[in-house]
Parts: structure tokens; sequence; C-alpha cells
DNA sequence: AAAACGCCGGTTTTT
DNA sequence: CCGGCGTTTT
């Protein structure tokens, strides 16, 4: 059985148990890509399971992308059948199939962050509501919580106690709701939820998915929330061959609503379950695979397992100080540069991670100097530019004309003269009237524009109108009339800018996309096309072959392994984030801490930790201590750990500064982590100090008052000694 | 209506 | 260091 080769007897036990409820505790490169996949081509080969019957959740696009990759490797052409995707990718095929059920129509879009965020501020403008109290930002948190949660918001209503904070939320939740479905768009958690509502309300639709998934597989399970757990669930509830994989140590999403829970009771929701955990590590040295371990150890709430490795020690996990974030780049070029002349390796085998996407232009900047060739992944992407959007927003609104924040975007896009004020009338007139916008659009007068504006209204109109009819010919060719007949092209050319000419170039970049898209579906289902694109990040165009390092954030990285892995901003703060810290909650840590368990354990042959005694953050210098995981990590395992800072705190800021700086004044010096006592505030920790001596400006955070920022030379503080 | 300027303000991680 | 936003100017 060929299947089964290779593959160790816990490994092989996981593929062949297909019948029943499986829950896989794998520990980070114990194979658990391995074992899903072959599981697939078990199924497939042995148990003569038809394909399209197994569907595989991934949480990422990347997982799902590899995953199919490397099935087709194992079970060939079989592979097309199969349903590889993300939970949210599932959702969108099902929702464009049978969303008719809900009252939507199947060429609904999907509101990205900034769309919701547009449509929430209309929101709160025409609520008379102030932005600065009701942040969007915040509001869009919350309902995107509650939806996590499967919770509409009469059911949020039943829940909070009277604070009218809530209360107001709870109503901007039920209009931004309600304006959604009348633009006839869906925003990424809707995926989830509507999909689970139609389910709950439509038996017989789930009880046809429920056939047409017999083997359902689950990766990433610790990261589920409760609606993608009530998804999984609801369609597994037949069959009940659910095989879900996770590791409740490298749960790190828990942020956005994943509820471990969902992993740890898995065998309250099904007694029968049968459990297999995978705890050989087959990817790390010894050495890297210890510090790991010691540091996760720290943990509290945790399943205790032992990843162990048959691997050599290997390099003990090494550790430099940086002046800065940019000498910090620079060893990263170093030592890339050194081990690719000693080992024979190449770019690709070498990964920069970072805590935050801000610490990406540093590194960039250094590589292009040193003509290092690099890919990004994360960050601003491809489709999150102003000129991508503005394109999509046109193709969007003629497969859609109710979405009125596409339509807000490109109504004096490019200039039109059809300004602010004249929006909001046409906005005003048209939910008055109960009519939609873009049909007032066709008698603007109506609504109170003026003769010239409402010409400009008219002539637009009609020429989306014109757009439309063409929308059923190829993508790539109403999107090149559009650029010409609108004039945006032309306004870019004219600008001569090299922002413009960069903005030209992704344009054409967008190009090949849809022409992509246009050859392999014949014939245009614009609808379809936009659908897909919204679920797209920049990973669906990279190309794994391409010899480039990679810089990515630890999140992202989940799931993939280096040979030569450089984990950078080691420092309190950055790593564990002021957040987590300031939020006084030991839960935040602790997910921070798998965070860098995860980082750690994609390392291969070597890890670097890297940390910067200054750092540039908006502008303004930062020091901070060096992370408390690095602590975490015993002598033994780490190279130089006399270069390691002490890690008392009675110091000066100078005893972890390289010796060649050495300006810092050592009156009224407060640090990060110490514990202040403010005349009015009360007691509060010190998360933050941007510049030196007495003009320093000390951030505090008071458990009651949040965070406040000082300088040292004014602020009534002392400092509390333990 | 649009450009130009200056001011806070806010900054984690992702589908 | 950006970018978004309100104010002022053209």
């Amino acid at each position: 059985m060929s299947i089964l080769e290779n593959l160790n007897p816990q490994q092989q036990e996981a593929v062949q148990c297909t019948e029943g409820p499986l829950l896989i505790l794998a520990g980070a490169g114990s194979g658990k890509t391995r074992v899903l996949t072959h599981r697939i081509a078990y199924l497939i080969y042995e148990k003569k399971v038809y394909p399209g019957n197994i569907l595989a959740i991934t949480f990422t696009n990347k997982a799902a992308q590899e995953m199919q990759e490397r099935l087709e490797k194992l079970v060939g052409s079989a592979a097309e059948r199969l349903w590889v995707a993300t939970f949210h990718s599932t959702c969108l095929r099902i929702l464009r199939w049978e969303i008719k059920e809900l009252g939507y129509t199947s060429d609904f879009v999907i509101y990205d962050e900034q769309d919701q965020q547009t449509l929430l501020k209309s929101i709160l403008k025409e609520m008379n509501l102030d932005e600065n109290k009701y942040t969007p930002r915040s509001i869009s948190a919350r309902i995107s919580g509650y939806k996590n949660e499967l919770k509409t918001p009469d059911a949020a209503l039943r829940e909070i106690g009277n604070s009218y904070y809530d209360h107001q939320v709870i109503n901007i939740y039920e209009e931004y709701q309600k304006r959604l479905k009348k633009n006839n768009a869906l925003d990424f958690d809707d995926l989830i939820m509507l999909t689970v509502k139609l389910f709950k309300e439509k038996p017989e639709v789930l009880a046809e998915y429920q056939e047409r998934f017999k083997y359902i597989l689950v990766d990433e399970y610790q990261d589920t929330n409760t609606a993608q757990y009530m998804l999984i669930n609801l369609l597994a509830a037949k069959h009940k061959n659910l095989c879900v994989v996770g590791d409740d140590d490298q749960s790190i999403y828990q942020w956005r609503g994943a509820d471990i829970r969902n992993i740890l009771s898995f065998e309250e929701d099904y007694p029968e379950a049968k459990v297999i955990k995978l705890e050989q590590n087959y990817r790390s040295t010894k050495n890297i695979l210890g510090a790991a371990n010691e540091v996760v150890k720290n943990n509290t709430r945790r399943k205790a397992k032992t990843l162990w490795t048959e691997k050599e020690g290997g390099d003990k996990i090494h550790y430099y100080t940086a002046q800065d974030e940019v000498d910090e780049a620079l060893f990263i070029v170093r030592t890339v540069r050194q081990i690719r002349e000693e080992e024979n390796k190449d770019y690709k085998d070498f990964a920069v991670l970072c805590r935050t996407t801000g610490q990406f232009r540093a590194i960039e900047e250094s590589l292009i100097r040193a003509n290092i060739p690099y890919r990004v992944f994360g960050g601003t992407k491809f489709y999150d530019r102003k000129e991508i959007k503005d394109i999509l927003a046109y193709l969007r609104v003629i497969a859609n004309p109710f979405d009125e924040v596409s339509l807000k975007r490109i109504i004096n896009t490019p200039k039109r003269g059809i300004g602010e004020t004249s929006w909001d009338k046409l906005v005003k007139y048209a939910n008055t009237n109960g009519k939609t916008i873009y049909d007032c659009m066709a008698e603007p007068e109506a609504a109170g524009i003026g003769a010239k504006t409402a010409a400009a209204v008219k002539a637009f109109r009609k020429q989306m109108e014109g757009f439309k009819e063409l929308s059923n010919s190829n993508i790539t060719f109403l999107t090149t009339k559009i650029l010409e007949d609108t004039g945006y092209r032309q306004e870019l050319e004219l600008e001569k800018t090299i922002e413009a000419e960069t903005r030209l170039e992704n344009l054409q970049e967008f190009l090949t996309v849809t022409k992509r898209y246009d050859a392999e579906s014949q014939g245009g289902d614009l609808a379809a096309f936009l659908a897909e694109i919204s679920l797209m990040t920049d990973i669906d165009n990279y190309d794994s072959d391409e010899d480039a390092m990679v810089i990515m954030t630890m999140h992202g990285a989940k799931g993939l392994e280096f040979p030569v892995v450089f984990i950078t901003g080691m420092e309190e703060n950055l790593f564990p984030h002021s957040r987590s810290i300031a939020s006084n909650d030991p839960e935040e840590i602790e997910e921070e801490r798998r965070l860098c368990y995860v980082a750690l354990t994609r390392a291969k042959e070597k890890a670097f930790l890297t940390r910067a005694w200054r750092r540039s953050i908006f502008g303004r210098d930062s020091f901070n201590k060096e992370s408390r995981f690095i602590g975490e990590i015993p002598e033994k395992y780490l190279e130089n750990p006399l270069k390691r800072e002490k890690a008392a705190f009675s110091g000066s800021l100078l005893s972890g500064a390289p010796s060649s700086v050495s300006r810092a004044s050592s009156s009224c010096s407060f640090y990060v982590g110490d514990k202040v006592t403010h005349v009015k505030w009360g007691q509060g920790v010190v998360v933050s100090v941007k510049g030196t001596g007495e003009d320093a400006e000390i951030s505090v955070a008071f458990p009651d008052q949040g965070i406040k920022k000082l300088i040292a030379k004014y602020a009534p503080l002392k400092k509390v000694t333990n």
C-alpha cells in the first residue's frame, strides 16, 4: 500500500481511520498536511470515495493552495473534483448557488474592511452620531464579534446591560445590516454567518450539502470561531465523518474570535471520537524545537504534550542586538550572504518574520540596496490599491447597481463636478422616497440638484448604462473600455509623476488578471469574477519556484517552513505587542507566546532572533527592553548568552545598549514595565518610553483610565518599588 | 467644487 | 512617518 509508505504508525492510523469523528492533535512540523493529503488519497483509492464528496477546509488561501498542489501530485486529475478551500471561499461558493433563499441575489458583492468603514461612516452621519465617539473601526470590530458568534442585532440586544453606548452600537449594527442587504452586499463575516443561517432555515438545502460532503476535513481547527464551528458541525451532522486537525499551542487568532474550546471539547461534542496525537517533529533541529517547547511551556492553559525530534542538535538559536532597525536589516543582509556562500542555499530558503507589517519597510529597503530578491506577503495588498479599487468599483456597479459604496467611490472619479453635496442630496432623496440611488440618478433634478451638476450625473449614468450592455462580454474588454471612456487612464497619463506611472502599471497588471480569468472561463460572469477577486490575496499570485527571500508576518507564516528563519523585533511592546501588555489580560500575553512558538517552529535548521536597541516607530524613537520571550529560552539553546541583557530593570538604559551609543540621561528615568503611581490616576504600568531624559514621553496604562501619555518632567509620577 | 494646507489621531495580527 | 479629515483658499 504505497499510500501508507513513509508514514509513522500514528500517521498511518490517522490516514486509515476514515469513518466517524476523528481529532488529530498535531504538533508543529509533525506532518499534518501530509496526513491530510494522504488521508484524502486513501479515501479515494482504498475506500473508493468519489472525490466530489470530500471537503477539505483550510484557514488561509495559501494553505488551500498548497494542499491542492500536493493532492494533484498524489491523486492526479481526481484532485480537480475535490473541494479544497478556505471557510470563506467554501461559503462563497455555496451562497452563489443558494443565496436567493435568503432574499439576496446571486450577483452580490463582497465588502472588504474599507468598504465596511465607508458604509459605517455614512450610517453614522445619517444617525447623527459622532465619528470620534463611535469610531468606525471599533464599531466594525464589535459587529464582527457579534457575527462571529452568530448573533443578530436582536440576539445581541438581549444580552447586554443598559449601557447607552452598547445600545447605540447595536442600533448601528442593525442599520448596517439593513444597508448591506439593500446594497446586495455581504461582508466577510456574513459569508459564514449567512451560510449557517441558510442551513438552519432551510433544512432541505442543508440535507443536500450533507449528502454531498460525506467526508469533511478541517485544518487548523484551533482557529475556528463559533460561526465556523457551527458550519462544520451542521455539515457533518449526518455522516459524522469529520476529521479535524489542530494544535492548541498554535492558536493565534483568538483576537479574531477563534474559540479554543472548539478543539478542547471535541471529545465532548463527539463522545465516540477517536483521538490521535502526532508528537514527532520532522522539521526542526533539537535546539530549535527545544527552545520553542520551553517558551510555550510558560503558558498555563494548554494540553500537555511534548514534541520530539530525531534530528541532530544543529545550530543553537542565534541572537543579535542591533542598534536600530536599519542595523537589524543589515545584519540580515550580512547573514544571508554569508550562509549562502558557506552552505550553498537559495534565497528562497530564508524568511524574515515580523510581528507587525510596519517593520517591513526597513528590511525591504536594505534588501533592495543589497540586491537581494524578496517577496512580501501581507501589508498593502494589490487589490487594496486605490486604482485597483477604483476600477473594481466600476465593475461592481455594473454588476450590481445597488452597491452604494462603490457608486460613491466612482461617481466623481475621475472628476465630473459631482461633489459631496450632490451625493448627499441623492442619498437623502433616495432614502426618503424608497428608491435606489442609481435610479434617482436618472432624474437628479428631483433631488434638488442644480442643472449643471444634474447634466453631469445623467451623463455618468448613461455611460454606466452603456457599460452594462457590455457586461456579458469578456472582462478584459469591458475593463479597457471603462479605462478609456471615462478618461481614467488619460488622467493618469497626463499626470506624468512616478506615482501615476506605478498606478498605470498596476492597472496593466490588473488586466493580466482579467485576461487569465477570461481565458479560464469562457464568457464573462462578472459577478463571479468579482466575488472571487474579493477573497484573493497576493499569495494567489505567488510563484513558489521563484528564488526570492520571503518577508511576512508571523501570523502569515503559520503552516509554512523555511531552512533559515529570522525572527525580528524581539522587544517588549513590539513582541509581545504593547496592546497585549496593556490589556492586563494574561490570556493575551499567552497568545503572543503561542505566536512566538509558531514563529520558532517555522525554522528547520537555523533560527535568528534579532532585536533593536532603538527603533523608530511612527517617526519617533522608542527604546524597548528585550522581549521576555528571549529570557524564556534556556541558555543551553542560545548561541551567545553573554550578549544578553540583564533581565534586571535596575540599571540605566545604557545597560542594554551597544557600546557605541552613549547618550542617555540618568535622571528621572522610567522604563517599560515599571510600576508607577500617578497622583490622580493611581497605579499603572509604563507601556512605552519615547525619547530620553526629562523630555521623554511616557505612556502609562492605568487600569481604569486606559493609556495616558505623559512628559517625564511634568508628570506627577512615582515609581513603585517591589 | 476642488485644491492646498495643517491638524490631530491612531496605528497588531487576516479572510 | 503616513493618511485621513476639517479648514481655508482659489
